[in-house]
DNA sequence: CCTTCGGACTAGAACGTTCTAGAAGATCAA
DNA sequence: TTGATCTTCTAGAACGTTCTAGTCCGAAGG
């Protein structure tokens, strides 16, 4: 008969009491070495640690956290199809635990809608919550910051008690029509992002940019995804006057904005210029080695977690507006004509 | 002086004791009421109810899973930047939600090792883990098995104990490489996945199937990201004779050699036909459609979840080999000679 | 009338940790 | 000696839930 492998059935797992048996101690001592807190001596510190570790003991954080008046978690949703969500948790990671704090993250997907991730974290007591990217309305907003403290991130909201961290997207798009003016284009249009989070402040970054170069603003209605983008490409291409440049919603409709153009024998940036927003890892591949705006994920993520972690402390909800600033790469050339 | 907005300072969320002196009941009817058990009547059923919903009561997740025998939870590692962990993600909520399960999600990433992902779970008391992807050595995969059932996903193992849901790898490189030779390829690639998980297979199967065909079996070193593909793309076009067909690691590095591709104002698949391999997300945007191998992403996730939870039924470690298939879009076409 | 039964409800333990309060013993100052 | 003050340790409560083992009451059966 083979060695058992693996945990065996019955047996659970090595709780601080076993350990506390084991080395004939009181679990308030295992806890207190395990902590790493002053209270015992290096002897017994020493020895505990030892049998903690010979038992295989993992500490049991739904027991600690149960335990501790402040549970020192921060809740956090992202869209599992957005990239540059993807970068901002990973930065959230390590902002958080540069206070002290774990992170729960609750994914967003076409099959698990916001208020079903949102759920998930009021059920682990998390003592904030960092949406990001959110796409509820106002009035559900409301209710979730009638439930725990909000910061949202990549959306700003004009729901009071709420904080957010976001970039100048107006700004942004600025940016980035500036750029292309800079380049000689006169012809260019923004393929907006229909009602997807921020689209309004873009569309309207958008005019006021093209107005102050005496250019006509001329906009595209569009969308967040590759379709979207492709779709608005195309519209924009089958104009009268198709533009020399276009300012895409963000980096994924950006991407399917270059797709249609390769498919449609155009060349980028000879034929037309192209430049995105995020800088997401779409953008910087050498896939794709897109202009576009970034929002600087590691930045983000470090004001949204002292944001998040100010209204904890009691502070009065805040918006904090990031500056964009533009990455140059392939996809934005001058002008031809 | 506004009204206090959000949850206010020093009061906590409510507890079921808080409904249950609200009701003038005691706690444990609450919670029979609440988990819709028998053991209560209607009317007060009615009542409780109305009072928890009242006062905005949330379970405490931590509580009840520490106080239940069975944790109920699944724990899950991914790769927040590989997009095919995000499909299968999304997939994993439904399937453990069908077997009454919960997730916990943790992310690995550049700044987040595997390690340090397997721990959270572990220190949230999963009963079993499902690592996505995994990239650890078998020496570390043994001593986590001994902590916690284990079962791989989209990465097979020799480890002992270990039960893991793939597909067929080299059966499907077979298959891209059937129908690169259907369109009268003969000149045809693998640009591989250098040490990846399952890179070993893969080329393999493509040297394999090359044989089966009469063909040389010509790889080049690669790896899992665009720039590999990117990369090993141009080493391919600089040999003597530049195949007219290749077979990419992944969709990602396929993503690569398409930007390549381009930017060398090369034609696919009129100059030369990619075919990718996962069928991600970033495989069906209008943004590539990419020719690739399809894994299935829901149904793997299916059986991972069935393989996890056998597993925990004392079932015996067991490898479950799926079969790929091909999704022929428009990045493979006729040879041209 | 007494029993039995079942429905509605409750007291109190348990899960595994941390925290509070304090005990036991050593060291030190006077 | 007598406190006073450390250091090291422990008992036991607490966190919010679920579970076990009841209690109580009214109805049904004899």
């Amino acid at each position: 008969m083979p060695p058992p492998l693996g945990p065996r059935p019955g047996a659970s797992r090595p709780t601080l009491a076993d350990v506390a048996r084991e080395a004939g101690v009181s679990t308030a001592l295992v806890s207190i070495v395990l902590r790493g807190v002053p209270g015992a001596s290096d002897a017994t510190r020493a020895r505990v640690r030892g049998i903690a570790d010979a038992m295989g003991y993992v500490r049991d954080e739904r027991a600690r956290k149960l335990r501790q008046s402040t549970s020192r978690l921060i809740g956090v949703t992202f869209d599992l199809q957005q990239a540059f969500h993807g970068d901002l948790v990973e930065h959230l990671y390590t902002a958080a635990a540069a206070h002290g704090y774990d992170l729960a993250i609750s994914a967003v997907a076409p099959s698990r809608g916001e208020d079903i991730a949102i759920q998930a974290l009021l059920r682990e007591r998390c003592e904030v919550a960092v949406l990001l990217g959110s796409g509820l309305p106002d009035a559900e907003l409301a209710t979730t910051a009638a439930r725990v403290p909000l910061l949202l991130v990549a959306r700003r909201s004009e729901v009071e008690g709420i904080s957010s961290v976001h970039s100048d997207d107006a700004r942004g798009v600025g940016l980035a029509v500036d750029h292309l003016v800079a380049l000689g284009h006169r012809r260019i249009v923004h393929l907006d992002g229909g009602d997807a989070p921020g689209a309004d402040d873009r569309r309207r970054g958008f005019a006021v940019a093209a107005g102050r170069h005496g250019l006509a603003a001329h906009a595209v209605p569009g969308g967040p995804t590759e379709h979207d983008g492709a779709r608005a490409m195309a519209t924009a291409l089958d104009s009268p006057s198709p533009p020399t440049a276009v300012v895409a919603f963000n980096d994924r409709s950006a991407a399917g904005v270059l797709d249609l153009l390769v498919r449609r024998r155009l060349d980028v940036p000879s034929d037309i210029s192209v430049i995105g927003y995020d800088d997401s890892r779409l953008a910087v591949g050498p896939h794709a080695q897109m202009s576009t705006i970034s929002q600087n994920a590691a930045e983000m993520a470090e004001k949204a977690v002292a944001g998040a972690l100010d209204l904890l402390a009691g502070g009065a909800p805040h918006e904090l507006v990031l500056a964009p600033h533009l990455v140059a790469r392939s996809t934005t050339g001058p002008a031809q004509e």
